[in-house]
DNA sequence: CACGCTATCTACCAAACGGTAGATAAACTA
DNA sequence: TAGTTTATCTACCGTTTGGTAGATAGCGTG
C-alpha cells in the first residue's frame, strides 16, 4: 500500500496506534492463536524486531489492543449507564448502545472472537475476559434493577442474546442485525 | 494413569474411538490451533507417529472429530423433528433438544469453541460450519412454518439466543441454562 | 554540518511444530 | 514354535515460531 520508502520511522505513539488499528483486524479475522509475529509487523509494512521494540511481546501487544478497545468503547456507555429508569428508556438506551456498536464491525468481530477463543483458561485474555463479562453483566443488571422483576437473570438473557446474535451475524452477513434486535427488544422490554 | 505397559497395542476401531474422545475433550478446552499433535497423542499415552498411524495428518483428525459429533448427536434430533405442529408442541421438542445437549457439557463444548474459532475463513473447520449452521437454521425454520408468522427470523432469534446462551454458560458455569431457556421460550412460543 | 538519539533493520538462535523413514514388538495363524 | 502382520516407537528433517544482539539510518538540535 504505502510506495515502500525502505524505512518509514514514525513518532512512537503514532506508530503504536496504527500497530494496534492493524493488530485488532488481524485478530478478529483470525483470532490471537491465528497471527504469528511476524504477520502482525508485516501488516504495519515493518520487521518483527522493529514491532517488538514497542511492544516487548506478541502478548504484551494483545493487551495492549483489549485496554485500547476498553478505550474506544466502554467510555461512550459508561455515562450513559448510572441511572435505572423504566422499560421505555432501558430500552432506547439499549438501542443506541446496540446501534453504535454495530458500526464497528471490526472490534465486534476482535471482540467476539477473542472471548470466544479465551474461553480456555491458559489463554493470555482469559482473566481479563472473566472479569469484564462479569462487570458488564452487573452494570446492565443495576441499570434494569428499577423496573424489572429478574435483573439479574434477565441481565444474562440480554447478553446472551446479543453475543448470540453478534455470533451468527459474523457467519452470515445476511442477517439483519437490527431487526433481529427490535424484534427480541419488543418482547424483551415488556413488564 | 495406565500402568504404563511401555508399549500398549490395541485394535484399530478401538484406538481410533480412544483418540476421537481425547481430541474432543482437547479442542473444547483449548481449540483447535490450541493443540498440538503430539498433545493429542500424550493424552492417549502414545507418540506422534503412533497418532499418525490412524490419521493421516493432524487436519484428518481434526474432521474425523467433528463427523463424530454428527453421528452422536444429530441422529438423536433429525428423525423427531421432520412434523411441523402448533407453538406448544414446538417449544416441548425444543426444550428436549436443549436438556439432551446440555449433559453433554464436553460436546457443547467443542461446538462453540470450535464454530467460533473456524470464523476464519483459513479455518479448516470453515466450510463445515458454514453449511452445518446453514442447514440447521432452514431445519429450524421448517419446523416453525405452520405457526409463525415470521419463521425465518425466529430461526435466527432461536439459535442466536441458544448460542449465546452456551457461551455464557462455558464463561460462568454459575448461570442456569434451563431456568434461562425456559424463561426465553415463555416469550417466545406464544402466538 | 556534525552529533546524538532511537526507530528500524539484518542476522541469528533455540524451541516447537507437523510430518516421514525405518526399526521394534505385540498379537494372530499355521 | 516360526512366520506374518501391523500397531507403535525412536530418530530425524525442514519449517516456523517468538525473541535477542548488534548494525544502520532517519530525525531533531547545536
Amino acid at each position: 500500500m504505502t510506495p515502500s520508502p525502505g524505512r518509514r520511522r514514525l513518532p512512537p505513539a503514532e506508530r503504536r496506534e496504527e500497530i494496534l488499528k492493524a493488530a485488532t483486524e488481524l485478530i478478529a479475522a483470525s483470532g490471537f492463536k491465528g497471527v504469528t509475529l511476524e504477520a502482525f509487523a508485516a501488516a504495519c509494512g515493518m520487521t518483527k524486531a522493529g514491532l517488538l521494540h514497542h511492544f516487548r511481546s506478541r502478548e504484551e501487544l494483545l493487551i495492549a489492543v483489549l485496554e485500547r478497545r476498553d478505550e474506544l468503547d466502554l467510555t461512550s456507555v459508561v455515562d450513559t449507564l448510572e441511572p435505572a429508569p423504566d422499560p421505555a428508556t432501558a430500552r432506547a438506551v439499549m438501542s443506541g448502545f446496540v446501534r453504535r456498536n454495530l458500526v464497528q464491525r471490526s472490534l465486534v468481530q476482535l471482540y467476539t472472537v477473542l472471548s470466544a477463543e479465551a474461553l480456555d483458561p491458559a489463554h493470555p485474555a482469559h482473566a481479563y475476559f472473566r472479569t469484564r463479562l462479569r462487570e458488564g453483566r452487573a452494570m446492565i443488571e443495576r441499570y434494569l434493577l428499577a423496573w424489572h422483576p429478574r435483573p439479574g437473570q434477565a441481565a444474562v438473557e440480554l447478553l446472551a442474546f446479543l453475543d448470540g446474535l453478534q455470533l451468527n451475524w459474523l457467519r452470515d452477513a445476511g442477517i439483519d442485525f437490527l431487526a433481529q434486535w427490535e424484534t427480541f427488544a419488543d418482547r424483551f422490554f415488556t413488564a
